[in-house]
Parts: structure tokens; sequence; C-alpha cells
DNA sequence: GTCTATAGTTAGATAGAC
DNA sequence: GTCTATCTAACTATAGAC
């Protein structure tokens, strides 16, 4: 083998830099607006570099909304049919509030990339998405016919929590304007939680969490 | 007086030719990736044309913008103290849902510009918007005060109006895969106003209208 | 007011030395 | 594996005839 770890490990921290870079500068300006010298810059390296480990500017794009979707995956493993549903929305909501928070610029890609016709992400939504979408949708269908919650439509109401929660991190540029503050706080983020939750429980005819 | 009546109908036919052309445009692929020749194509004429009516690209991004803003503000015009709060609420929903299905490309292209940071609402976010904003929550918190709904944080309860209604353009893609249909329909969207008037009233305490 | 031709600029991508 | 220099394509914008 002629690659010693060391070389391996160039790589590694090389790649990391110029997703970050990336997911950065995607998220600033778009697809359309990003440009490869900002993300060399940004990344530290020289310009060639970018192309040395991704061959184009899609495929680099490609390799940012992978991770992007990877950790939207990773918020999904939750919500089974044994759960007390108040429990179960509760934690969901404030999970998903989590990311708007910890990955705001993640998320905004996603909403991008779905608001441009979702081009890339076509094959995810008909596939693991819809699937999670059809089994969590019945976990909620089934609260519902065994009188656990009020007769909401489980689709709407998943599209409720992931908008509401979605909104902190696609408009945090708006909500910052209003409130007259450059950034929002962890407090101003587990206040819209705990709002949510409770609007959003109440609404279901569940006690709150 | 050089100009006559033809010649301005003529300028306001193209004029208004470009801008439509343009919101597509810009919806689509955004300001960075949006080609001013896709827009004279798509209005049916020559590029310099474009160039003739508006200096450049900003400038046509800025005109689709203000079009967009004027909608805005006219969807404002509701929900005051002397109303009832539950058909206040119900309707500022369904008149925000109104706008997500009949100008879905218009409300996108507002969200893309927040969410780039929105390098060109900023005044209109710490203006018009801000003191709207302080107006109405004011009205919720005057109706949580004399007991008419529960004690909900009217801020968070605008936002959450704000994004259940604009979530159906944002994500119609998505939900449009979810739903196996390549389009929603009238009937998807009175549903999904009716699921959110339903959760979110009865989740401030108010029976639904 | 319209349109063809093109100027001027930028950015994505690559060749080739180190 | 890295980086400078450069190629080539694409795009915005404009000049100037009609």
């Amino acid at each position: 083998m002629s690659r010693g770890s060391s070389v391996g490990r160039i790589r590694a921290r090389n790649q990391r830099r110029i997703l970050e870079a990336a997911e950065k500068e995607f998220d600033r300006h778009g697809f359309g607006g990003a440009r490869m010298q900002r993300i060399a810059d940004r990344a530290g390296l020289p310009k060639a570099n970018i192309h040395y480990y991704f061959r184009n500017k899609l495929a680099l794009y490609r390799a940012v909304l992978d991770g992007v979707v990877a950790m939207w995956n990773e918020a999904f493993d939750r919500i089974s049919a044994d759960d007390d549903p108040a429990e179960a929305l509760a934690a969901y909501i404030r999970a998903k509030m989590d990311y708007s928070r910890t990955r705001p610029a993640a998320a905004r890609i996603f909403t991008g990339e779905i608001m441009r016709g979702a081009p890339h992400l076509k094959d995810y939504l008909r596939g693991d998405l819809r699937n999670w979408f059809g089994e969590r949708t019945e976990v909620i269908q089934h609260w519902v016919d065994s009188g656990r919650m009020d007769a909401v439509d489980p689709h709407h109401l998943v599209f409720l929590i992931w908008s509401a929660t979605q909104h902190y991190a696609d408009y945090d540029a708006q909500i910052s304007a209003l409130y007259g503050k450059a950034k929002l706080t962890r407090a101003d983020y587990d206040a819209a939680a705990d709002s949510l939750v409770k609007i959003i429980l109440k609404g279901c005819g569940l006690e709150p969490k």
C-alpha cells in the first residue's frame, strides 16, 4: 500500500475543511451564487485543491447535501407507537428545534434545495423520507384511532412541526431584525420550543409535557 | 409630450412580461443562478431589451422583490383588537395560505431573500414589518390579558402562523413527493388550512371558527 | 423603442512544475 | 499531494444600426 496514514489524515482534514467552507458558502449564496474561490479562501487552500478533492462544483454541493441528509435521517429516528403521544411529539419538536439552533446553515441548505424543486433530492424524498413519513403518520393515526389524541390529520401535523421548527433557521435574519438583536440566544430557542410544544400539544388535545 | 399613450402601453406590457419571467427565473434558480438570457426567452424579448427596461440584474431582482413585498403588506392589513380572536386568527391563517397557493413563486422568493440574510430587505424588516409585528403582537397580548385566549407568547404564535402557511409554498416539492402527486389541488390547500386552524386555535384555548 | 453583434469580465476547470 | 499559471466557456452589459 502506498498510502501512509499521515497522507490519509491530510486528506481527511482537507476534505473536512472544504466541506465546512462549502456549507457556509452554499448557505450564504445558494448554488448558483457560490464561488469556488471563496470556498478555497475560507478553507485556507488554493482553488486547484478544491478541484483535486471534488471533481467539480456540483460534486462538492452534493457532498454537502449528503451530510445534510445524514443529519436529517438522524433526527427522524423518533416517534414509535408505544410512546406516549405527548412525550413523543414534544421530544420530536425539541429535537428538530435543536437542529435549527445548532446547524442552521445545514438546515437552510436543505430548504434551499427543496425550494428549487429538489433537483438533487428527488430520490431521497421519494425513498427514505417517504417511508419514514408513511410509518410515522401511521403511528399518529394509531394514536388518534385509539382515542389518545384528537382527530388531527397526521400529515398536516408533521408538516406543522417541520415548518415551525425549521422557521427558526430559515427566518433567522427576519426574527433577529424583529427582535432588534444580532443573534438569537439559547434562551430564545428554548422559549420558542416551549411555545410550540404548548400550542401544538394542546391543539392535539394532549397534556403538555 | 413626446410619449404617446401607445408607447406607454408597450412599455407597461413589456415591463410586466419581464417581471413575470424574472419572478419565475429567480424562484427556480435564485439570484446567483438566474440567467438574463432565460428571462429574455421567457418574456419573448431579446436580451438587450431586458437591459433597456432594467439597468442591470440587481435592479430587476429588486423590482421583483418590491412586488413581493407589496403583496406581503397587503396580507398584513388584518387583525385588530376589536376582532374576535378566533375569527381574526382563522381569517389570517386562511389569507396567508391563499398566498402560498396563488403566489407560490413570490412567496419562495421572499424566503430565499431572508435565507441569504435579507441583504435587500433589511430596511423593510426593520421598518414596516417591525411596526406591523409590534402592533399586532400587542393586539394578541391584549386578548391574552383580557382572558379571551390562553397565555401564549404572541411573537411565537405569529411565527407559527407564518411558518406553517409559508411551508406549503416553500416545501411544495417535498409535499408533492410525499403525496406522490405532481401538484397540490385546491382541496389539498383547504384541508391544510382547516388542519392548521383547528390545531392552532385549540392550542390557544379558542373555539374553532 | 428594438435588436444584432460584441465587448469586457468573471469563474469553473485543468496542465504541468514542484 | 500541492500550487501557480492559464485556458475556455459563459455571462452580464453595452454600442450602434435600424
